[in-house]
DNA sequence: GCCTTACATTGACTTAAATCAAGATTTAAA
DNA sequence: TTTAAATCTTGATTTAAGTCAATGTAAGGC
């Protein structure tokens, strides 16, 4: 087995813990593995504690009664996921399904929970964490009320692009499937977006491959939603 | 001036702190007066410290670059915001504004922080309450993407229902432009579907009151979009 | 009380995006 | 390879909700 400990010490959350916490931490730690596409949990479970991602990417999502799904959050190594219901204990809100053969961290809750109860450090790293999320989220609402869906396309490449940070391509890290439910649309609104964009000479679609040809345009429309016209 | 420690010690964030640190924690609290409409701050401000809503009702939302508004969240007497900047100390992301008059307590970010470094069970009541406002975030981004705007105001109304207790008949607390704005859509819309909705005979409004004349008819309008035809 | 201002409703029209349906392209498998 | 299975794209149509505009109603100030 391959150590867990140096794992736990690179996740953001556990940031400037002092050792004999982390060995604390490494103690509660459950090691799983995950192939792709299987649930991790679903609407409605009861809480077991919360989540590491060690490597893949793990998908947050709610589904419709007709079945059409949005994507809450895309989880990549490094980051924790089901915090929420480990401190108030309820049934989980939303369902978890990996998007690629994955490895995670499970902490149980009550352990967990004892641990963060000794360590102000860690809750106040936890706090962070959580508000980064929040802050997401209230993003997320604003685009989804407030935008239309070829803004928030808009604003989702120059977020991957500050994220990828390689210049002027960036590529796609979920289907494109997945990015109409990650953006709060379908598929086949997301293709003609993409069309029209290739249009207006903002981008070039190559694949998951998305060149910015003009990055200003693109600004300009996440921020106005409209051209300038 | 009356006792603000009494005050404290009736905001669930403080539950069962024991008194010297309700002491400390009345020693770093802010009272701030404010009239209806007047603005508490706006996005893009540098944070000061974290709220909490003595009495009074507040509004926090975000305004796009054409002036439509959405509201994030609601807070009445005993609710806290603000804390999201606390910890990441980034500039606020949302605006507020008050919705009557009201009356504030602020709690200036650094000596907050310090008081929860030294109070875990402090950290682990916020943790449970931004759990809870993560968790109805993503209540909101569900109702937004994947429910009409009927079945937003059926989600609506229920709650309210459940949140006042009161029968059959449920009080708006916000005026109908304000409620349009925080289920995503404009003054129009709304009305037109709380005359649709009692042309099905499933509520009855009169001004800022609401009968609930058929409490199943309007669960499934939540739950499926539509109704059952 | 009356007048002003804000709030709410109704109507005619436009539009963004969903739906339904058919192909096309890519990916994985046999 | 060749087929099969996803995934993606394009077209025709429908529909929910937004916009613009007018009118109605209630509320607060003088």
């Amino acid at each position: 087995m391959e150590n867990i400990l140096n794992i736990i010490s690179a996740i953001p959350l556990f940031n400037g813990l002092p050792d004999d916490q982390l060995s604390a931490i490494r103690q509660i730690a459950v090691e799983k593995q995950y192939h792709k596409g299987q649930t991790i949990f679903s609407e409605g479970d009861e809480t077991t504690g919360f989540f590491v991602v060690v490597d893949g990417r793990v998908k947050i999502y709610k589904v419709s009664s007709e079945g059409k799904e949005q994507i809450l959050h895309i989880f990549e190594a490094g980051q924790s996921f089901g915090e929420v219901t480990v401190f108030t204990g309820q049934q989980l809100p939303a369902n978890a399904q990996t998007l690629a053969k994955s490895r995670l961290l499970l902490f149980p809750r009550s352990a967990f929970v004892s641990l963060v109860l000794v360590n102000p450090s860690l809750a106040l790293n936890l706090l962070a964490i959580m508000s980064k999320k929040l802050r997401q989220f209230a993003a997320q609402i604003e685009n989804l009320s407030l935008k239309e869906i070829p803004a928030r396309l808009a604003s989702y490449l120059i977020f991957l692009a500050k994220e990828q940070g390689s210049g002027e391509a960036v590529t796609l890290n979920v289907s494109k499937g997945q990015l109409a439910s990650l953006l709060g649309t379908i598929p086949e609104t997301l293709s003609r977006i993409f069309a029209k964009l290739s249009g207006q000479n903002l981008i070039r679609v190559e694949g998951p491959i998305i060149t910015l040809l003009d990055f200003q345009g693109l600004e300009d429309l996440a921020e106005y939603g409209k051209g300038i016209e």
